[in-house]
RNA sequence: GGGCUCAUAGCUCAGUUGGCUAGAGCGCGUCGCUGAUAACGACGAGGUCCGAGGUUCGAGUCCUCGUGGGCCCA
């Protein structure tokens, strides 16, 4: 059967569509699947995508990587498990319901009915996994659908059970006190981990206050604030040792301050007010910020009594700004009972009571916790209300006072600011009024930072002393053991490093959220005694069941119905319940090493499957999170086994996609590109493309998009599609790395192709046909057979090191050289007529066909449609017993045999040769289509000299000239000459420039060219001084005459013959009508076997010339069976045409 | 202030265990090819490989110190 005829241009989207369709209806998955059922594993892991959007094009490129190294793994006989998982449990999912209903408020979701909210959050998830299971198949990601892994699931809700119970186990699970970012909007704390995601640039009054010291008249520490709510809870002010402090009188009230001697004129965010934060600028309007040194001058200046070191200052007391509110007057602090106070703690003296300078003293490096700089170097302490503060108080016995609810509000014990909120302008608007009317205000100033925000409301985050359930991080070292069994990849984006330093640094881990949709924490506290337990699994629930089972039974373990299960308190026999909280989502994530793969249910398949081959996901966050919570989750679950396994053995990480000019791409904006968009307008195989070439460390400038400018695009069956599935308009996508993409490797794939197909189904090339041996193949057949096996060696071994893009690198530095090189070379052996026997056309077919369709099978993971396009026309049905799909087929190996380096590097000669060859037609102004008398090689080395003859065919056809030569040396036939760089060598010689050139002359050319050509310096003697010249500073011009042009690199020099004598001058003509005849027949729609009668009218004697020597020529060339001077009554095409500038009229006629 | 990371052509980036005469694409300029052709190619200009030291026979690559960007954490 006839290879089918192939058009030129291509509609890649449509084609792809074609593809899935065919997969469909063959069940290409499946099959798969069965041929490497029972094969070695190969296992990958995936990590679990967020079910709550629609995917866009930033998550397309993990997607690539996992699809495209599993289709390598398959093709080269692995069994695969190809589970895909969603991400389900969590806030995003409650936010996003929540904003379905106009929800405000916690109150609000529970009036509503938390089974019916949390169904609901369900339903939500299952829509979007399956809006991204149809995408996904859209991108060609062979998975297996119908199986993917749900962290909702009761499995891996159970084996997170499991692993919190071991950490209970080990001691690490406990109930703490922190002080925590919290939003007051959402009612909950976020872990550190989270925070990162709403950091803003924002504007907040900050003041500077003065605290009377106790048993001083009238002299006050100076400190200063961002957040003035927190100055009700102040209990301590913190001071270096080491620092310098001066005393400063105010003139105004003779008020003597205390504060960091380096403060006085420090110039606070001078860096910022230039350069802006980062990324972004300084807030528009907003002044330069005054010195201390220009606050105390506005008020009447100040004089300086000297100074004091902080470590003096140590131990004095002081008034609080605050010590009328109860909470201050609370022993042990506030607002807790005093029993629920830690023991130790509650001996504590009041915040009033308990106001004293300290020195929190130095962290681990050796360096003070407290410098000189941003503030005045006294550091206000409120323990209730700052993480830092806390910690120190902790140390220094200073109590915690907490002033806020769970919405962020002031509590009762704080006079007239309870209920305000602490985020609130007013609020501080009021606490500065109040300073003011104490007169402990001494300045007020707006202040520029970057504050944290709750990335889902964006509310401004406050800090607040909350209960939450911890997992200790005392077996921090054993993870870190755990992730240097790991394979962090690329080694340029030093994963391990990284994964190291944040588990050197990370806090103990928050594990619970006060919220509803998510993880049930299988932790039952005791009302009666605060004793709690831990239950591992749905059995051990069952079992320690004493009331509410019945509630609960069948349903899935999360709230409400959980809830509904007490169980008995074994220390005191009172009723225990569940505490409300539910899980971290990481947690959700980090256990799919073990639920997914059956851990509890299936320990046989576990041991199959774990370690995972590979897992692969975008870098940023990852490190503290799904990186970190899947290491935390094995490392705790592998605890005490004697071979701890890890959870994966190569961990591939990549960068994010950004829009074309390099900015983040926001949903908000519509500067987000849906997956479908990009998919029909630009098409997939192109995506991935760029995906596999681009490097993984740096960010993919992906496209743009206009959100102005709404398309419609084609789906499957032809069905319009306008919008997305969430119902956003889609809109024009356009991508220059896309483009570029498509023109420099798709293109010049699918012409390669092309141009095979249409010529073998016109020639009837059979590709079961006896293959020519290789030993009857011309050399460059046998270059590009030996290029291709080492094609194949690359790809091979980069796959296996899981480096992408330097596979892609390799097969388009091939695709380059079979396009621009092999199939340029052997055009002519395709076109020549059929003819019986004809070997060495067959051993070119078959060649090319070789090439083609191996280079499809190794693109193929990469690029899945387009290769199998042209694999369902080149193979199958055409050879016996071929696979029916492309990715059904093996891998192809690489033939050592049939590698040829000397080949290779003999191709690589001529290339070389022939492109010095063009320069110097280039330079000359001589076209190529001008035949010349000689081109004249000089060779560096061995390799050069045996190529020339070797190709000697393709130099000559190449460049168009009548013989090539080989000769060792051109000095006869060059002139030297001999000058000084003065340049260069003016400034240094000066006077003596005269004599150097006038010796430089003297000397022998070629030996100065000589001396130069080994990087030596030149000597010269002037007026007896001896000089030497850097080989920088003479040049050597060299001329080869009127007659030759040259061009040359290095030790390699070719010339060629500029004569152009009457006959080279009439075959030059010859072609030049040859090409414009072509042209004609071709405007004139002639098939390329039509035959003509061709007509030349012209005046010029030139061309007449040359139409009388060349007739044969031309008329060969273009199928003419009759050259002619008289013109056509219906000529078939007509032209006027200008050679050498001479007018000539062509006609012809097509012969029937 | 600390940690990580990056710095190579006008732009975006490659550059393996040190071996380099430092490359590619885009852009720019000049030109060519002409039955793969709405495709394609060649040639050219353009680099103190951020700076300074060091190790080495040899450094874009390794080390130290700076400078400047980015990210993260305080």
């Amino acid at each position: 059967m006839a290879f089918e005829k192939v058009a030129t241009k291509v509609d890649f989207p449509a084609l792809e569509r074609q593809a899935l369709k065919f997969w469909d209806r063959i069940g290409a998955f499946d099959k798969l699947r069965e041929k490497n059922r029972g094969k070695p594993k190969w296992s990958f892991l995936d990590g679990p995508i967020t079910a709550n959007n629609p995917m866009g094009v930033h998550h397309a490129w993990g997607r690539t990587y996992k699809d495209v190294f599993e289709r390598y793994f398959a093709a080269t006989g692995h069994e695969l498990r190809y589970q895909n998982g969603f991400d389900c449990q969590g806030l995003w999912v409650e936010i996003e319901v929540e904003r379905e209903h106009g929800f405000k408020t916690k109150e609000d979701i529970e009036n509503y009915g938390l089974d019916k909210f949390t169904e609901e959050c369900k339903a939500r998830v299952r829509k979007y996994s399956a809006i991204q299971t149809e995408q996904s198949k859209r991108l060609g990601y062979w998975m297996d659908w119908d199986n993917s892994y749900y962290t909702m699931a009761d499995e891996n809700n159970y084996t997170i059970w499991t692993f919190l119970k071991k950490c209970h186990q080990g001691g690490y699970l406990y109930k703490g006190t922190d002080v925590m970012p919290w939003s007051g909007r959402a009612g909950c704390a976020y872990s550190h981990m989270e925070i990162a995601e709403g950091r803003k640039l924002v504007t907040h009054p900050s003041v500077f206050v003065r605290f009377p010291i106790r048993g001083r008249e009238n002299e006050y520490l100076l400190i200063w604030t961002t957040t003035p709510w927190t100055l009700t809870s102040n209990t301590g002010a913190a001071v270096s040792s080491d620092l310098e402090y001066v005393k400063l009188r105010a003139k105004k009230d003779e008020a003597l301050y205390y504060f960091a001697a380096d403060n006085l004129k420090y110039q606070r965010l001078q860096t910022q007010y230039k350069e802006g934060f980062g990324s972004q600028p300084w807030p528009k309007g907003l002044p330069k910020l005054k010195t201390i040194h220009q606050f105390f001058q506005e008020q009447g200046g100040y004089e300086i009594e000297g100074t004091i070191r902080g470590g003096d200052m140590v131990g004095w007391t002081y008034d609080g700004p605050f010590d009328e509110l109860l909470a201050q007057q609370h022993v042990g602090g506030y607002a807790r009972p005093l029993d629920l106070i830690p023991s130790e703690q509650r001996e504590w003296s009041s915040g009033r009571d308990g106001h004293q300078v300290f020195d929190p003293g130095k962290d681990s490096k050796g360096e003070s916790y407290v410098v000189a700089g941003e503030g005045t170097g006294i550091v206000h302490s409120a323990p209730g209300c700052g993480d830092v503060d806390h910690a120190w108080g902790k140390v220094h016995k200073l109590v915690s006072i907490a002033p806020l609810d769970e919405a962020g509000c002031f509590i009762e014990g704080f006079g007239k600011f309870a209920g305000l909120r602490a985020s609130e302008r007013e609020t501080a608007q009021a606490i500065i009024a109040d300073l003011r009317e104490k007169g402990l205000l001494v300045a007020v100033e707006d202040y520029p930072h970057i504050y944290p925000h709750c990335w889902r409301t964006g509310d401004e985050l406050v800090f607040r002393l909350v209960d939450e359930w911890y997992i200790s991080m005392e077996w921090r070292d054993e993870i870190k053991e755990m992730a240097k069994r790991v394979n962090w990849l690329p080694p340029a984006m030093r994963g391990l490093d990284r994964e190291l330093d944040w588990l050197t640094t990370m806090r103990d881990w928050m594990i619970s959220k006060k919220r509803y949709w998510g993880l049930a924490l299988p932790i039952w506290e005791c009302a009666e005694c605060e004793h709690f337990d831990v239950i591992g699994s749905y059995e051990e629930l069952k079992e320690r069941t004493v009331e509410g089972w019945e509630q609960f039974e069948g349903h899935s373990p999360h709230r409400p119905f959980v809830d509904r299960v007490k169980i008995k308190c074994d220390k005191c026999g009172a009723l225990a319940s569940r505490v409300p909280d539910v899980g971290n989502p990481w947690l959700d994530a980090g256990i799919v090493a073990y639920s997914t793969v059956h851990y509890n249910t299936n320990r046989e398949y576990w041991d199959q499957w774990i370690p995972a081959d590979l897992i692969t996901e975008c870098f940023p966050g990852q490190f503290r999170n799904w990186f970190y919570a899947i290491l935390a989750s094995s490392t705790m679950m592998e605890m005490g086994k004697e071979k701890k396994r890890p959870p994966f053995k190569n961990l591939l990480g990549h960068a994010m996609v950004l829009d074309e000019n390099r900015q983040v791409m926001h949903k908000s904006d519509g500067t987000a590109i849906w997956f479908e968009e990009a998919a029909e307008q630009i098409g997939v195989d192109v995506m991935r493309w760029m995906y596999c070439a681009q490097s993984p460390t740096v960010d993919l400038p992906f496209g743009l998009r206009h959100p102005d400018d709404e398309v419609t695009v084609k789906g499957e069956d032809g069905v319009e599609i306008t919008h997305t599935v969430e119902g956003a308009r889609l809109c024009r996508v356009t991508s220059t790395p896309a483009d570029e993409t498509r023109r420099r490797v798709l293109l010049p794939l699918w012409n390669s192709y092309a141009f095979f197909c249409n010529y073998a189904r016109l020639d009837g090339f059979d590709p079961n046909a006896d293959a020519v041996p290789l030993e009857q193949r011309q050399d460059i057949d046998r270059w590009i057979l030996s290029d291709l096996q080492l094609l194949v060696g690359t790809v091979r071994e980069r796959f296996e090191k899981y480096e992408l893009s330097p596979v892609c690198h390799a097969i388009e530095k091939f695709l380059e050289d079979l396009s621009t090189w092999y199939i340029r070379r052997n055009r002519r052996r395709f076109w020549r007529g059929a003819s019986e026997g004809d070997t060495d056309k067959l051993a070119a077919y078959q060649t090319l066909y070789e090439v083609l369709v191996t280079l499809a099978k190794v693109m193929a993971p990469a690029i899945p449609f387009v290769t199998e396009h042209i694999y369902q026309n080149l193979v199958a049905n055409r050879i016996d017993g071929a696979s029916e799909s492309i990715h059904l087929c093996d891998f192809p190996q690489a033939d050592q045999n049939r590698v040829d380096y000397d080949l290779s590097d003999k191709m690589a000669a001529v290339l070389k040769i022939v492109s010095l060859g063009r320069s110097a037609r280039t330079v000359s102004k001589l076209k190529v289509r001008q035949p010349l008398a000689e081109l004249v090689v000089v060779p560096k080395n061995d390799i050069e000299r045996a190529a020339v003859p070797l190709f000697e065919a393709h130099i000559l056809e190449e460049l168009n000239v009548k013989k090539v030569t080989v000769r060792d040396s051109v000095a006869e036939m060059r002139s030297l000459e001999v000058s000084l760089n003065k340049k260069l060598a003016g400034p240094k010689y000066g006077r003596q420039l005269g004599g150097i050139v006038a010796e430089l002359g003297r000397l022998d050319p070629d030996t100065v060219l000589d001396t130069l050509e080994q990087g030596l310096w030149v000597t010269v003697t002037v007026d007896g001084d001896t000089i030497n010249l850097e080989p920088a500073e003479v040049n050597v011009t060299k001329s080869y005459g009127d007659n030759w042009a040259a061009a040359e690199d290095r030790a390699t020099v070719v010339l060629l013959d500029k004569r152009i004598t009457p006959e080279l001058r009439n075959e030059g003509i010859a072609r030049d009508i040859v090409r414009n005849v072509q042209n004609l027949r071709k405007d004139a729609a002639l098939n390329m076997e039509d035959r003509i009668v061709l007509a030349l009218r012209t005046d010029s004697q030139p061309l007449k010339d040359a139409i009388a020597a060349c007739g044969d020529y031309i008329a060969a060339e273009t199928l003419a069976t009759k050259l002619t001077d008289t013109t056509f009554d219906t000529p078939t095409g007509v032209t006027e045409v200008k050679i050498i500038g001479q007018p000539l009229r062509l006609e012809l006629q097509k012969q029937q």
